[in-house]
Parts: structure tokens; C-alpha cells; sequence
DNA sequence: ACAGCCATGTAACTTGTTACATGATTTT
DNA sequence: AAAATCATGTAACAAGTTACATGGCTGT
């Protein structure tokens, strides 16, 4: 819902039409975040679909075809912007799963993974911190964006050295919690 | 390609069927992540018409129907396991945009928005620090999940803290690069 | 007989995403 | 006139997701 709502918000700045919205996002998102104009032109259709945007349905006025957002929209963009994602179903992050999954296929090495996603983690973020070092002190949208992406691989990598060393230590004691469900039984609890 | 990959895993182990599939991953995710078991069956199509896995098409040996990976579906796989996923375009962080575009969008305060979502986040991790005192002992897999979970909100935190008081430091001296793409012009360089 | 679980499956929808087609205008 | 750029648009697909339908078996 990200594209979504950030074209929503640029169009809260007043009417504009499709190229020039995929112009305003890259250069906010300073390059790292590129956005096919498909996207833009198919997203506009869906918000207008939904009410939450208008354009002029008059034949011909110029070459660009103007959208503006309406008060629903307005209205959509509000409560997005105050409302935190909903953290009671948390994403379903692809390397923990690896991680996980690696743990019980056979001839998989967990801690092999491990290095290997680790190393691989270090090297993007010693290009991001070029990055910053470079152009990151006249572009405010680009510090932000490349911080976001440096914090967040920091946690990867602070992850994985956790559980590289808590894998270790159930290596010895195998198995303390063996999944087991061959006898059909339900093991898990409450659904909502 | 998550959910995908972690079939296959599964199946990696042996053969097995749609709900056995769904009562696994659930019993290793420690039902932090449920998953409709209509999405095992749409998967499992999915990853039969891509040659991933096979079924027995024979009419009846009983109620249920086994999967068994593939060659391909190995060689899939092991793959999926050794590569990084692609860093060149990072992911667009809901939280990220949300920053950036209010930053813009007239009538929010963007250091209220940061302060909500900071709030929100906190006590999402309180939960979850709970869970782990609790259960996460036995549970390795819901150890794992959990402390993922909390080194990804408090990187994102951190983040929010420091875009926080870089915001603060150009509220003072305003946009020292203003978005103006009036012009039409291209802005941004290379696209690959 | 009926409630309830086991087990499979499908129709429908969402967002994201891209490759491609089509005109119009501008530049060389 | 050819090449490039502006601008819009569409067809097609992937993956995730869910609500619902169906049939078989079991226990009461």
C-alpha cells in the first residue's frame, strides 16, 4: 500500500498529472527507489476506482491529463498517516524463514547460511555508507532513505549473530522442542 | 516468495500433504505467523505448475494427497538458500514514505507522525518481550521469530530517533534542497 | 441424524510490477 | 525526415490472501 498512498500524498499538494508524479517520487526518494510509470498510471486507475482521486473526463485540454484528490482521499491519506501498521500479523520476514526452514532440510548448514547471508549484508551496507558519505549531506529524502536502509540491515545482521550463537548452544542439546504433528493433532492455539 | 520457498522446504524433508503442510509451518513458527491453509493449496498448485513438485493423480488411496519435491524443485531450493535476495532495489518501507511524504503534505506535523509511530512501536516490542520471557525457553523456532522481530523495531526506532532530530536540524535553516520538478526536467541520473 | 473435524479445493480480489503499444511534440 | 522525448495507457503476470464450498469420516 506504499505506492498507493505516497502518489495520494503528492497529489494532497495539488493536481498533477501521471509522468510528473513519477518524476516528484524518484527525486524525493533520491534514485535508490525507482517506480516504473506503469505503476504510476495503474495505481491512478485503482485510486480512482476507489474514489479517492478525480480527473477531468473532458476529451482534449492539453497533452497531460490532471488528477486531484478527493475528500475521501484526503480523508484515506489522514488515517494512513497516523495510523502504525497493524502489528498483530508481523511480516513474515524472508530470512527468518530461511533460517528457520534451514534448520530441518537435510544437508542444509544453518551456520553456513548464516555466514553467508551475513557477509553478504556487511558488503550492501558498506555501499550505503558510501553512498551517505557522498551524496547523502545535500539530499535530506536520500539521508533519510539510506539511514532507514543502515538501521535496518544492522538489526539483520545483529539477528543473525544471535541466532548463530543460540543455534550453537541447541546444537549440543538437540531438538529440545521436536516438531512433531504426525499424529494430526492440533498443537497450536487461538486463532483469531 | 516466501511462503513458497517454505513449502518447498517442508517437502524437502518428505512427502507430505496440504494440511499436515500448514500444521508445520504453523508448529515452527510458533503461531506468530498463521497461515491460511487455503494459501498451502493455491502454493502448492503454484509450485506443481512450475514443476517444483509432483502429486500422485491416481483417483483414491485415501483422503489425503502427498506432494514430493521435484529435482527441480531441490535445485530451487538450494538456491533460494545460498542467495541473498537482491539488494540492488531495496524494499520501500511503509514508514519510510510515510516520513518523506509528510514532510510535504500540508496540514501534518511530521514530528507528530514519528512520535506516534515511535510510541506504537515501543509497545509492540513490550509485547513481544513478553512472549519471549514467557514461552520462548521451549520454543526455538518462536525464539527466533520473536527476537527478529525485536531487532528489526528496535533498528526501527533508532531510526525514527535520528531522522527525529535531522529533521529538527533543517527545521531551522528549510529545505536546503527543495523538490521542483516544475520544469519538467530529468533530475535523476542513471536508471539501469 | 447431527455436530464437528479432516481435507481438499476454488473463485475472487489486492498490490506490485513490467514490457509493450500508441500518439504528440520537439530536437537534430 | 529521423530520432528523441513527453505522456498516457494496457495486457499480463506474480504472490499473497481469504471466504466459501464440498465431501468424508467420527463420535454422540
Amino acid at each position: 500500500m506504499s505506492v498507493r498512498h505516497a502518489l495520494l500524498a503528492l497529489l494532497a499538494e495539488g493536481p498533477k498529472f501521471g509522468l510528473r508524479l513519477q518524476q516528484e517520487f524518484e527525486s524525493r526518494t533520491g534514485e535508490v527507489w525507482p517506480l516504473n510509470v506503469g505503476q504510476v498510471y495503474t495505481t491512478l486507475q485503482r485510486l480512482e476506482r476507489d474514489g479517492l482521486v478525480e480527473s477531468d473526463e473532458e476529451g482534449a485540454e492539453g497533452p497531460q491529463k490532471d488528477f486531484r484528490i478527493t475528500a475521501a482521499g484526503n480523508r484515506e491519506l489522514a488515517e494512513w498517516m497516523e495510523t502504525p501498521p497493524d502489528a498483530d500479523i508481523p511480516p513474515r520476514h524472508e530470512l527468518v524463514i530461511k533460517v528457520l526452514v534451514a534448520l530441518e532440510v537435510p544437508g542444509v548448514d544453518v551456520h553456513q547460511v548464516i555466514q553467508a547471508h551475513r557477509r553478504h549484508l556487511v558488503e550492501v551496507m558498506q555501499r550505503y555508507t558510501h553512498v551517505k558519505a557522498e551524496a547523502a549531506g545535500n539530499d535530506l529524502g536520500l539521508a533519510l532513505i539510506v539511514d532507514a536502509e543502515l538501521f535496518r540491515l544492522e538489526g539483520v545482521v545483529r539477528w543473525l549473530d544471535s541466532a548463530d550463537v543460540r543455534l550453537r548452544q541447541s546444537d549440543a542439546k538437540p531438538n529440545s522442542s521436536p516438531v512433531d504433528v504426525s499424529d494430526s493433532q492440533q498443537i497450536v492455539g487461538g486463532r483469531r
